[in-house]
DNA sequence: TTGCTCCTCACGTCACGTGAGGTGGC
DNA sequence: TTGCTCCTCACGTCACGTGAGGTGGC
């Protein structure tokens, strides 16, 4: 005794399972739903066993398998938790994809809108984007050369500088990166840079750029003139607050943050270089006194932290 | 004087473009980038004039846009602004589907972890999801239905309730319908109502769903008990108090709400039913003393915005 | 006999890539 | 002459849909 006895041709499966007779003829050819039997004249008959089997197909394609997935989940290859799993990463990795796109398109409908040559600019703006890390890195070197081309540090002091420059370029560019680059390829730099500085104080401090220069140097002028100070010196205490200030509020993560940043490579870099075309060559002890400045109010916030 | 003079083959416009041979080759039969010349031996030849072409569809391709879309702009059938609006509608477009794919994924494979009929359970699911508006409308009809057969309402009063209740149902579905039609089915819907029940007086009433309730049967007692009274008089608007902080702060939003609620004809035609089961036949007065009190409530909150 | 169902085969979709088999040009 | 470049043609990708032309079965 048979367990599914009745067969039918393809159109009452096709009616039963709402799946389109072109659908089926494809499925059974492809060796995904072979039919219970074939007529002598060619008629493909189905069983409830296929309509079962049709329904497994239709219910995985819905959930985004391919039918080559399909037939591995079906000839127990893959198992179903596993397939959704990976179906799950598949969709958030064409989410990003499609998120990208659109933020790239937007910039480049808002670019468009305020440019004379759309081509060129939207050249530029492609080239930018695909750029990868190693281009990059090569284009900020040649960008930095280009700027102390005519300055008089020695031409080493240049090269470990581009090399520490180039270091420091992460795998993932940011988009503000990219914006840079692209403004000082059309040069429009000077008034990209304006803006988001700008924007930047306005934001953070409440006050115009100039306003904020003005504080900074005045801060700089200040330890210049405290440098043979000790770092715990009140003087120096209450210029480290005000530069701390400057940065956002006073708490641990700032004085961490502004301590990592005095730290890099490139940073000392520049220090070394306002050494060398500074006559007085004090700067690398007012760096020196900041870093221990921050230090002793990094340890007065969070006596408990101070391992790292 | 030609403008573009220099000719070369395609595998030159290749390495000038980054654009492989057999694309160019492809563009080139689609009529998208005819070759400045060809041959008698049928060689492609190109110059500047292509290579800039192919460039400004490598730009287009790179905005997502199909080779029609790329062949209507570079004929200027099609504004470049607007291919870009169109563009990011349809991304647009394109990340809604892939989030709602997603969103269908993780839902079944977290449906599958405490299940012990894997396909059955997915069969329900995806038909839940799949369901139209009708469909919808027609399973609640006849959910309601049945659960209304054994009661003795009379006949015409349930055809009514169905229909309102069939009325009510919106063109897009809730996750939280389809869930419920979801658990339905599977015959766990007891626990599946206890536990959002309980999920949403713990989060907005910081009770449990039975003292909620208790709360709640008190006050209806209060209302029936005053039936008689003046909807300002100060016991019922004391209760009706209660009765809008059962429902959210005491604001003119709450109350409209509140109202709005009342005014459904799904929750009028309930109360109708509650005075054909009730032999006292009080329910139709008691709401419209509640009706009456919030509205003096409202009054009170907001006199300015009594017109609406 | 009529009308419906079923069959195969070929082609189209989208933007190419691969590969075979052959030829032109430096 | 050798090696590189170029050519055409056919087929594959993915999951079918469309349509032509013909036949089986109630």
């Amino acid at each position: 005794m048979e367990k599914y006895p009745k067969k039918y041709p393809i159109g009452t499966l096709a009616r039963k399972s709402g799946v389109s007779v072109k659908t089926i003829r494809y499925y059974s050819n492809m060796g995904l739903l072979p039919p219970a039997e074939v007529t002598g004249a060619g008629y493909r008959l189905y069983s409830d066993r296929e309509l079962l089997r049709l329904q497994q197909i239709t219910i995985l394609r819905f959930l985004g398998a391919s039918l080559k997935q399909v037939k591995a989940v079906l000839a127990q290859e893959l198992a179903l938790p596993d397939l959704l799993t990976a179906q799950i990463a598949a969709v958030d990795a064409e989410i990003e994809r499609w998120r990208r796109l659109r933020s790239i398109i937007t910039r480049a409908s808002e670019g468009l809108r305020h440019q004379e040559q759309p081509w060129h600019y939207l050249r530029n703006l492609m080239g930018v984007i695909k750029m990868t890390q190693e281009e990059r890195a090569q284009w900020w070197g040649e960008w930095w050369r280009k700027r102390l081309a005519d300055s008089p540090l020695p031409e080493e002091f240049v090269q470990g500088f581009v090399q520490d420059i180039q270091n420091s370029i992460t795998a993932e560019p940011t988009e503000a990166e990219e914006d840079f680059i692209l403004a000082a390829q059309e040069g429009r730099k000077e008034t990209y840079v304006a803006n988001t500085v700008e924007r930047w104080t306005k934001a953070h401090h409440h006050m115009s750029y100039d306003e904020w220069l003005t504080r900074v140097r005045e801060i700089f002028g200040r330890f210049r003139a405290l440098v043979d100070a000790a770092p715990d010196d009140p003087l120096v205490q209450a210029a480290v607050e005000e530069y701390i200030r400057l940065s956002g509020p006073l708490t641990a993560t700032t004085v961490k943050r502004l301590l990592d940043n005095i730290n890099r490579p490139v940073i000392r870099r520049m220090v070394q270089a306002a050494d060398l075309l500074d006559t007085t060559q004090q700067m690398e002890r007012v760096y020196q006194l900041i870093q221990d400045a921050l230090k002793i109010r990094l340890l007065r916030l969070s006596p408990g932290e101070t391992q790292n």
